[in-house]
RNA sequence: GGUCUCUUCGUCUAGUCUGGUUAGGACGUCAGGUUUUCAUCCUGGUAACUCGGGUUCAAAUCCCGGAGAGACUACCA
């Protein structure tokens, strides 16, 4: 097998979402897998719809998925530029090749022309296609003769250039995931390669970059299926080996119907961009997975299993592991709906795994920027030991641990009438001495002095232990009671146990 | 409308090539257990082969036909 050359091709025409960033991922696995390359090539040939700073973007969100380019205008590579703007100098000369083979031609139809026929046709519930039959009626070069079409050309008259589509032949075609897929000419239209404004189109300097970047595989999503016979055409016409083809399937909306669009996402409630994103123009934001809180790791197995399966029923997948289980074998041909549910979940087992002092650290952080509160990092990572099991966010941390920070400021009103009894507070005074009187003030000691002294003096646990999480917590909820005390500390504990008794009575 | 692609639990999917499974797993959900609390966690349950024909002893799997969904249908990518 020659040697693996993938590319990722995005148009910096806005943020890159999640299937993007899919198609991104299964380049990357499968170059990687293969022990290829992987290219990141800019097609910026729309100039009409340039974005500021979505390149910038793209390049940074692949960057914090752990996407790495072997090759592009950032890492330098032997067939650059990378970027399509930079090689429009290169394309006419292709144009002219397939003109000068026949299978091309000079149109000068007007985009308004163009415009008329397609409303003409509509009216009539038909549709309009510039194709071997309709060409013999406009204005080409295939019409028109030499002397007519070099005036025009010598005279600086706007005009595009079509591809000629063969008529009546079969296009005979084979796709990694997808298998055989015939389609006959008379079906395709006439597409331009060359634009009036000297830019060539997708269809034209895609195929002539990916010729000139020995690109193995052409590994995109399901809507370019349908421009695939044009440019295994294309190929043809060259004379050019075509790189094989893999396309995959779209990422399917989580409600209604469609595929997955840049505005369902702050719709429904989850992020379908990587990174949070500013429009330059509106000034809108649209949410981030990095910003939401997930982790890269995550983030991308979850997108990783969103079409592709290792064919076990492994779940948690590494990236190395990623790479060395990945096939188009185990890819699947329908469109994925994404689950947030299950985006939280993966978060959730990553999180678990991280250890107490990375996941202190990230709250440490959250702790100072959300809520002003200069933590310190052993503390923190004692608190995350105690808690980080039970959230799927950093974020989430603090609904779990807010009483290790803040003394309880009100108490649960549910849990008062359900734990809090008319011995309670005399209960809690007699606590507070047992407490009082623990000089090792470790987690174990604790548990233990108060069992013992629960337990020898039949007490009864819920009446004690409940009772000491409301003056501690001010709810019913938390980690275990002797974790609480050891963490708070003697001084803090009995402090809050006394202002409880008094709130309480 | 036309062309192409797709179709297994609510969702992601295994199984289809090489017919014979109690159609498996995960998320969700429900129940139970663990826990002095809440959560986590553990155990169990729930729930699917798009429909109709055909071939066959036997069809999710092979064949034919319908239905539905999606993509594309620009001098956008």
């Amino acid at each position: 097998m020659k040697e693996v050359r993938v590319r990722f091709a995005p148009s910096p025409t806005g943020p890159l979402h999640i299937g993007g960033v899919r198609t991104a991922l299964y380049n990357y696995l499968f170059a990687k897998k293969n022990g290829g390359k992987m290219l990141l090539r800019i097609e910026d040939t729309d100039q009409t719809r340039f974005v500021p700073g979505a390149e910038e973007y793209i390049i940074k969100s692949l960057d914090w998925c752990g996407i790495k380019f072997d090759e592009s205008d950032i890492v330098g590579g032997p067939y650059g530029p990378y970027k399509q703007s930079n090689r429009k100098h290169l394309y006419k000369q292709y144009s002219d090749e397939l003109i000068a083979k026949g299978c091309a031609y000079y149109a000068f139809d007007t985009a308004e022309e163009l415009d008329k026929y397609r409303a003409e046709a509509e009216a009539q519930k038909k549709t309009f296609i510039y194709n071997a039959e309709s060409r013999k009626n406009l204005r080409n070069s295939l019409t028109m003769s030499k002397e007519e079409v070099d005036a025009l050309i010598n005279a600086g008259t706007p005009y595009t250039v079509r591809f000629k589509m063969p008529e009546n032949h079969i296009v005979e075609m084979h796709d990694i995931i997808r298998g055989d897929i015939k389609v006959n000419t008379n079906t395709l239209d006439d597409k331009v390669l060359f634009k009036s404004d000297g830019m060539p189109t997708y269809h034209l300097a895609n195929i002539v970059d990916d010729h000139l970047m020995l690109i193995s595989h052409v590994i995109r999503g399901e809507e370019w299926l349908p421009s695939m016979p044009l440019h295994v055409l294309l190929y043809q016409a060259f004379g050019w080996e075509a790189p094989e083809f893999a396309h995959l399937p779209l990422l399917l909306k989580p409600d209604g119907n469609g595929k997955l669009s840049k505005r369902d996402g702050d719709r429904l409630g989850f992020p379908v961009f990587p990174m949070q994103w500013e429009n330059p123009e509106t000034h809108e934001i649209s949410s981030g997975y990095k910003q939401s809180g997930y982790y890269a790791e995550a983030f991308i197995n979850m997108l990783a299993l969103l079409g592709w399966n290792p064919g076990t029923e492994q779940e948690i997948f590494s990236m190395d592991e990623l790479i060395e289980a990945f096939s188009f074998d185990h890819c699947s041909k329908s469109g994925a709906r994404f689950n947030v549910e299950k985006a939280k979940w993966f978060n959730h087992e990553y999180l678990m795994k991280k250890s107490s002092e990375e996941v202190g650290k990230d709250y440490q952080a959250w702790l100072k920027a959300e809520k002003n509160i200069d933590a310190d990092l052993q503390y923190v990572t004692k608190v995350a030991a105690l808690v980080k099991d039970r959230v799927n966010f950093v974020k989430e941390l603090w609904e779990q641990s807010f009483f290790f920070f803040e003394e309880p400021v009100t108490y649960d009103e549910v849990t008062v009438k359900k734990r809090w009894k008319e011995n309670s507070a005399e209960m809690m005074r007699k606590a507070a001495e047992v407490i009082n009187g623990i000089n090792d003030f470790s987690a174990e000691n604790i548990d233990r002095t108060l069992n013992e002294w629960i337990t020898g003096n039949e007490l009864g646990m819920g009446l004690v232990m409940n009772g000491l999480r409301l003056m501690l917590v001010g709810a019913g909820k938390g980690p275990h009671i002797h974790e609480i005390l050891a963490l708070l500390g003697k001084e803090e504990a009995l402090k809050r146990i006394e202002k409880g008794i008094k709130a309480l009575g």
